[in-house]
RNA sequence: GCCCCCAUCGUCUAGCGGCCUAGGACACUGGCCUUUCAAGCCAGAAGCAGGGGUUCGAAUCCCCUUGGGGGCGCCA
């Protein structure tokens, strides 16, 4: 058996879905399982809604992915070109078209001049005059009698009736061949072995198996996933809010969180849930893939994301922290590397995203958080807060070593003062120095911020209670 | 309308004729822990769409019904 090849081959007409994600990961997984070759094919055959930034939105989310390919328009390969646009141009689909016609298994129709939608005539002669005198012309596959067979790795067997599909058209009056059409030339041009893709094709599949025997080509394996849902088990699309791959990095998913979740929805990898799709590739098995639509949950997606940020280095975290904050337009730490490891370290126990990170980090890597209002209201405007914030003061000048053991020490001796209770005691001392009311513990988070920080800030909001005295 | 696919807790799944009193995970409920919120740990509630067969025996095989989804474009 000869070299697997597998492609994804989106057209850029928007972001990348993450349908279209668990699509291309699949077919990446195979690929790379099998030691075969991934490539990247745009269909940008359709030239009112493909556009070069969706080519380049899609190549980034794809990269962000993991996911990478041998061949592709942006690293070249020996069956290029790989946008479909550019293939156009070098005449590679007029010329199988025309080997059909030659055959007669495909045809030319000739169009109305006025009425444009409206067939005139079906030839199997090139209509040179009709183009002369500007007539729109298309080239059309004949369907033949009879049953077209294939095997599905997912379905199984399949068998369609010939009479229950019309003749299609494979060449537009522009020029461009249809995405049936186009794919076949492309596919067997570039010895693409097996083809994954979403569920909505398994009816187009019988047409383009004609056309792989109207030109005497070998069929590749085929595979049909079922696609993604919404909660209301309709395919997710906007109406479900958000679901392009890019808004998951932009609400700080992990790729790896994303690709270990979209990997569990449908295929069942063994008993562990969380994983590094890396450390998978070996146990991929296309036909172990689940057979119904699947309801895509952002809750399980945030929960297993949560697992890969507590799983993962704080250091690797941190770098992914510092990118997402660059990629979302936030401002960037600054500090030593070791402080702000500690912050991660502490942080990361609370939160499922890198956006809830960098709220809860926030007070701990700037001086400008400010005050919820609800500590406001009911710590630093209590009668106690001036005078537990005045010992605090004294307690914390004085503490020679700054330790969580000797921070704990100190909160505790303060709530032993008994002017206030410990919980209203700690969570005084919690948002003055973090201005939250929801932390990491205290004693860690004193002991993180350090001496200094933590004099400043009781001084800071001693100042506020002695304005409002 | 025609063609096709699918069907286990709310959701994702295990199950491939007896190991099923249907297992796990998310979410949910309760408890423990506790300085907040989480995390973590423990416990609980929750399902084989319905009806016929086949079989000694069916969640598992077959048929029908119902329900959901897809396709039938000069979109991909």
């Amino acid at each position: 058996m000869g070299e697997v090849r597998l492609r994804f081959a989106p057209s850029p007409t928007g972001h990348l879905h993450v349908g279209g994600a668990r699509t291309a990961l699949f077919n990446w997984l195979y690929a790379r399982k099998m030691n075969g070759k991934f490539i990247l094919r745009i269909e940008d055959t359709d030239l009112q809604r493909s556009t070069k930034e969706s080519e380049k939105a899609i190549i980034d989310s794809l990269k962000w992915c993991g996911i990478d390919w041998d061949e592709g328009p942006d690293v070249g390969g020996d069956f290029g070109p790989y946008r479909q646009s550019e293939r156009v141009l070098k005449g590679i689909y007029d010329h199988y078209a025309r080997a059909l016609i030659e055959r007669q298994m495909a045809y030319y129709t000739i169009y109305d001049k006025t009425d444009i939608k409206k067939p005139v005539l079906n030839t199997y002669e090139y209509p040179k005059e009709y183009i002369q005198q500007g007539h729109q012309i298309t080239i059309s596959f004949k369907v033949p009698k009879g049953t077209t067979k294939f095997y599905d790795l997912l379905k199984g067997d399949m068998e369609f009736q010939n009479s229950t599909i019309e003749d299609f058209v494979i060449i537009k009056s522009d020029g461009f061949p249809t995405y049936n059409y186009a794919v076949v030339i492309d596919d067997h041009l570039m010895k693409i072995t097996h083809v994954f893709r979403g569920e909505d094709h398994l009816s187009n599949t019988p047409k383009q198996i004609m056309i792989y025997n109207a030109l005497g080509w070998e069929v590749p394996e085929f595979m049909h996933i079922p696609l993604i849902l919404g909660f209301d088990r309709t395919p997710l699309s906007k109406r479900h809010g958000a679901t392009s791959v890019e808004y998951f990095r932009s609400v700080g998913i992990l790729n790896k969180g994303l690709m270990n979740y979209l990997a569990l929805l449908g295929w069942s990898v063994g008993e562990e849930e969380i994983f590094d799709i890396k450390e998978r590739i070996k146990n991929f098995d296309p036909s172990s893939i689940s057979n119904k639509g699947v309801v895509f949950d952002p809750e399980k997606l945030e929960w297993v994301n949560g697992k890969h940020m507590r799983a993962i280095d704080p250091e690797k975290l941190f770098g992914e922290f510092v990118d997402w904050s660059r990629f979302t337009g936030r401002k960037t730490p600054e500090c030593s590397k070791e402080y702000a490891l500690r912050v991660i370290s502490i942080c990361r126990e609370k939160v499922n995203t890198l956006s809830a990170l960098y709220d809860l980090s926030y007070p701990f890597f700037f001086d400008d958080y400010v005050y919820e209002q609800k500590f406001i209201d009911e710590y630093l405007k209590a009668s106690y807060a001036k005078d537990v914030l005045e010992r605090a003061l004294d307690y914390f000048t004085r503490l020679q070593d700054w330790s969580v053991e000797s921070t704990e020490r100190v909160c505790r001796s303060l709530a032993q003062l008994e002017i206030a209770s410990k919980n209203k005691v700690f969570q005084l001392l919690r948002g003055t120095v973090t201005g939250k009311l929801v932390t990491p513990g205290l004693f860690e988070t004193l002991w993180v911020l350090g001496k200094q920080r933590v004099i400043l800030r009781i001084e800071k909001a001693l100042s506020y209670t002695r304005s409002w005295a």
